[in-house]
DNA sequence: CATTGACCTGACTAC
DNA sequence: GTCAGCAGGTCAATT
């Protein structure tokens, strides 16, 4: 790659930091090879890397990486519309410049109906043999993301051995869903939350975690707050009464009206800086 | 707007 | 080097 572009970051695309935002768990796919970043966008190869207020990059227009990180959303507003609270405010300077990324509906909803009780490095190796085993080739050693007909059509035991162990099934059956349903997108783009979440939980193997973080990742339903075992704890220990039972919409409805409307973008936060946020249950 | 237990598999931690 | 316990939940059954 001796071809590539520049961006200059400036106005709503800053802040914005390359790494953070790859590297906090969002998405699977990005690889870091010396500088530069290597990924897929949409069925394209693409290099990436990030120089101060330089953004460098090939493989796909301006437009889309734009569009991708989301470089004109204001957010030095969102993250500055948050309550000014000692453990929140240490996640975002901790995580500063951190986008949540928008990523193909699809690829998020398979992704994390593939990460459910597993670890980061498990998921990563999972999607990459998926990907090897069912996408299409696009050069350079790149494979795009399984299309859900392909994997629709695909036997259980094949899916099943890309170690996805229970979850062929829950995979296969979404993909079946949603490759016989074209408008899917739009119908829950143009729903509200609750709606969106309820339609999204019909689908196998999509509980409230993965379709809040469907919407979250991929429609930019920044009300949405997936709950994880991170956020649970965080949540209990640092802004919730202890030893009172919290049920899943108890923990994200707290965080929708302690954060406000983008709690999610909070939860985000909280969840990149969760190592160094304090567990008071130890002590 | 509840509670409980089984569940594929792999990467990590503690022996 | 080996091994039990655990990991970014979901589903089905139960009260």
């Amino acid at each position: 790659m001796s071809r590539y572009c520049t961006l200059h970051l400036e106005g709503d695309a800053l802040p914005f930091d390359l790494d953070r935002t790859l590297s906090c768990g969002q998405v699977f796919r990005w690889e870091k090879k010396g500088h530069w970043w290597c990924g897929v966008l949409g069925q394209k190869p693409v290099l990436i890397r990030q120089e101060g207020d330089l953004l460098h990059f090939s493989g796909a227009p301006e437009e889309d990486i734009s569009r991708y990180f989301d470089l004109d959303l204001d957010l030095e507003e969102i993250l500055a519309g948050f309550p000014d609270d000692p453990i929140l405010l240490q996640a975002i300077d901790s995580a500063y410049g951190l986008r949540i990324v928008r990523q193909p509906a699809w690829e998020c909803t398979a992704s994390y109906i593939v990460a459910t009780f597993a670890n980061i490095p498990g998921i990563q190796t999972r999607l990459k043999l998926l990907c090897e085993r069912f996408g299409e080739r696009i050069g350079d050693g790149h494979t795009a993301f399984p299309s859900p007909e392909k994997l629709a059509a695909s036997p259980l035991c094949d899916i099943r051995s890309c170690r996805v162990g229970y979850r062929d099934k829950y995979l296969c059956g979404t993909a079946a869903i949603l490759s016989a349903d074209h408008g899917w997108e739009e119908r829950i783009a143009a729903l509200p939350y609750r709606d969106a979440r309820r339609e999204l939980l019909r689908l196998p193997g999509v509980g409230k975690k993965v379709a809040d973080c469907i919407l979250l990742f991929a429609f930019h339903r920044f009300e949405a707050v997936p709950v994880d075992v991170w956020i649970d704890r965080i949540m209990r220990t640092h802004y919730l009464e202890e030893d009172t039972r919290y049920s899943y919409d108890r923990i994200a409805d707290a965080a929708r009206q302690i954060f406000g409307p983008n709690a999610g973008y909070a939860q985000e936060y909280l969840f990149a800086a969760r190592e160094m946020i304090p567990d008071m249950r130890k002590k």
